[in-house]
DNA sequence: TATGAATGAGCGTTCATTCAT
DNA sequence: TATGAATGAACGCTCATTCAT
């Protein structure tokens, strides 16, 4: 029975399906064969999407960054204008809010059966986020709600340095995200 | 000609040969037979000393990663005991000044040609550096130096955050680390 | 778009698009998709016209040796009839003097990239060639032009040992033209 | 029950096994495994050898075509220094008779099932005959025993000219034979 | 007649690992 | 301890061919 989809859609479909592999087992362990039996279809498929399993890695890591990001820049998009610095704070998003648990990203980002992808992940996260929380910071310098000397700096700290939280698994989410917004607020409060 | 070693040698120069080339073409990409030929020895013999490839990664990133965090240790405890804050930041070590030019492993931290390996290897220094970090910052605060109400989440970013730092090509080395210095201080000073 | 052709024209254009990627990438390095692409065709068209690859390659081979003979051969009807030996030789046509340099056929038997392929097509047009040529020969008997007793060891001498010549490149055409005339004067002149 | 034998014997047991498949069955439709079941031998062991079946099938092509000029040569050295023409003509040796029966080299040459290898096969031949017969006709003219004046084109002709023998099946090889030595004397007697 | 997404079998190649020496 | 020929299981990828539209 042969299913002939949109070529849009089938490109997605591949790519969710890696994600999802990718993020159980691995790189290395999941045969480019593996997702296309998870599909119901033939290996050659995925082939016509993209050149290689590399390449087809490389989207799927930079699609799912993407939407992570894409998710925390419209959280700091819905922040009031004419915020005071500690209601800003209580609103600037962090990695571990943007995802509610219905979500297929929560599994990816959660449920990790694979930490080498799940490191890369969140590396790739961070890279594109970095520049995101530099323009942020340096708007709330604009506005008079932060003084921050070397902008670059502590974009750098807030955002990589979620990491050592997110790796952590003796707290919960809420607490994390608690945490990184006391040291937010540690840092730019003068 | 058959060269024979005692096997701590040998097993070291396996685990060095070994990081050097995962180093340069990532560890999918280096198969054991070329550790070996790089070894000049046989292709079998690397099984005498490892049961499995990944049991060599493993411990070549575990030992090297040990290596790095043993020397920022090693400069935090040269820190005199009874220093002012001030020259306690100045001396507070990171991850781009322990090493020197002259070293092998700067050639792993710095002309990287494996992203993927290099991050895995950073990663591995955080995981390993975020405890020690945290029990000077513990001290810190004895001494009354430092006064840090959530220790572990000071650390979490303190360590995590170099990594941003690492990862910018826009810095030299030098002042990178004056970068994070500044922001330890920021942080600290109250 | 969607282009309709008359079918034999378009089966005429399959041909000739597969000769130019034959000779140039050799047959198996010529996925029948990059015939269609070549065409700006649809991958499935080909098989409308040709049952398998394989047969369209022979075709392809078929025809095109066909044409170098046909030329052949209507140059060998030319010849006068009441020719003396001599000139009988002059216009001796060879594999080599029937293409003239605008025809897309020079670019194929000149212009080779795939040697296999072109090897191919010029034992294919000996094959045809030889009954052409004792054929010749036997009239050229007849006539009393000449006097050869063993007509078919000579034809295939003459036909296939034009391929020696061929394949030199320190000749040029001219002079492997000459060259071969001379042997077929020395061979027949008795 | 594994089988390990000296690399130059399981060198050229792979290329005689190779030879007899590709002569067999063509290039493309023997894959590299059929070789390795053939020997009994892992698939991967040929490519311990060989760096890709294309290599194999190089390999195999020069060193079988070689062999059969080797014979051609070796005949040809044994032809008396002061042999008349006559004699010296009768002596000529042809592709026709190199081998014996009981040759495993005979099946290659005449028990052809396909055609492409056999034509690749007796090409590589007459490349690698050509500037043998050039020198021997050269030697030929210096003795006064012929008087060519173009050596190269003569030697063209004899050597590309026997294909056309080579490939008729309406003869026997010692009438083959035969009518290549009368061609050779009509050419060269004067 | 033409499309092009989909099939599916197969192939070349790689490489971690073993083992007789 | 060391060798290196041999194993064998996968895997990435290709491509001739089909078929629903």
């Amino acid at each position: 029975m042969r299913v002939t989809k949109a070529p849009e859609d089938r490109k997605q479909e591949i790519i969710d399906t890696a994600l999802r592999l990718f993020n159980e087992r691995g790189y290395e362990k999941t045969p480019m064969s593996e997702i296309a039996k998870a599909m119901n279809v033939a290996q050659g498929l995925c082939y016509r999407y993209f050149p290689s399993k590399e390449a087809l890695f490389d989207t799927v890591l930079d699609q799912y960054a993407q939407v992570i990001v894409d998710r925390i820049k419209a959280k700091m998009e819905e922040i009031d204008e004419h915020t005071s610095l500690k209601d800003y704070l209580q609103q600037l998003p962090t990695f571990l809010d943007v995802e509610d648990e219905n979500d297929s990203l929560y599994q990816i980002c959660h449920d990790t059966q694979d930490t080498k992808f799940h490191e890369q992940l969140s590396l790739k996260v961070c890279e594109k986020l970095l520049p995101v929380v530099e323009r942020q910071l340096a708007v709330a310098n604009e506005k008079g709600i932060a003084n921050i000397s070397d902008v670059s700096t502590v974009a750098s700290f807030f955002v990589y340095g979620q990491l050592g939280l997110l790796y952590r698994n003796d707290l919960s989410n809420e607490k994390k995200t608690k945490a990184a917004i006391s040291f937010f607020a540690h840092v730019l409060d003068k």
